[in-house]
DNA sequence: CCGTAGCTGCGAACGGGTCGCAGGTACGGC
DNA sequence: GCCGTACCTGCGACCCGTTCGCAGCTACGG
């Protein structure tokens, strides 16, 4: 029976191990380290995110993949990208009413979309952390504040169609 | 029939006109001042949502519709929710990754959900006030804070299963 | 009370994601 | 090296929440 090794991973989110985490190899190594197999597919997976350009849905993710390897299956794609997840690699945000979209966890940033143009605006997380610490002064409640896109008008179409 | 208390909401997002908003005659009339017909299952859609206990999915509105009047499709209860929420009568707000729940617009307020017990938290929208204001002013952004729940965990799971 | 635009029921289809299964394979142990 | 097995995979069916196209019905201004 394999023993599976239950290594806590250090920090949380934005775990810079020795390995370098922004590599192939180096996220490869990060879930290594949590017990999991590497399979030709989660590389695959795994190579497809660091050569991304942002946040990509996970049919974007599978396209890529396929191009290489056709017959990694849609499926295994979601699974790998929840592993990879747990293992605290990448995350997902729900961009509005359509698929969400991965990143690279350590890719840590808040997103405005246009609910015209659909455009899509950056900002740093610690925008928000006043909110999130009277959130938890008020309410005991510790908010996850970058799990959503906030919607909204962006300056160009508030400024070429004022409401 | 059940009268909710009226907040009235000075410059609020919804239009509150003379009418008294917070019955079912009187959002009928909204939506008729819109130019639209009123239709039995119209009608039967905005007493569902009136008689609600605060946020109801697409569902719970479908089956209390049916309970009353039951050739009322779906289809059509989702048709009227949308022109509903065009007619800024109702809102939707996304929960996380399930359906979403409708509630009359006067009924302003922002939801924490808990990501372990699915608790819900109802906070004042103002919380959110300085982070708006300063989108606006860094990025131009005009922000609708409301459309997405909170996500993260609550104090009560906090305490039982420290992270 | 009539004409017609706007609603409706219906069922099929959608997008995005999940699941159960049987077979394949990475990797610790020896 | 090779073996055993727990984990991972391909596959396809399925799920949920929601949308759509269509033909027929009906609210409501005239």
């Amino acid at each position: 029976m394999t023993v599976r090794r239950t290594v806590p991973v250090p920090g949380g989110r934005g775990y810079l191990g020795p390995v370098p985490a922004d590599t192939v190899e180096g996220l490869l190594g990060l879930l290594r380290e949590r017990g999991a197999r590497i399979t030709p597919g989660r590389r695959a997976v795994v190579e497809a995110l660091v050569h991304a350009p942002g946040h990509v849905t996970a049919e974007d993710v599978v396209s890529s993949v396929q191009a290489k390897h056709p017959d990694v299956h849609v499926s295994t794609v979601y699974r790998t990208l929840e592993s990879l997840e747990q293992a605290g690699i990448v995350a997902h945000v729900h961009m509005g009413h359509g698929a969400a979209v991965w990143h690279l966890a350590e890719d840590d940033r808040l997103h405005l979309v246009c609910d015209d143009c659909g455009d899509v605006v950056h900002i740093p997380p610690r925008l928000f952390d006043d909110v999130r610490d009277q959130l938890l002064a008020d309410h005991g409640f510790e908010a996850t504040l970058d799990h959503f896109a906030v919607p909204g008008r962006c300056r160009r179409c508030t400024n070429s169609a004022p409401a």
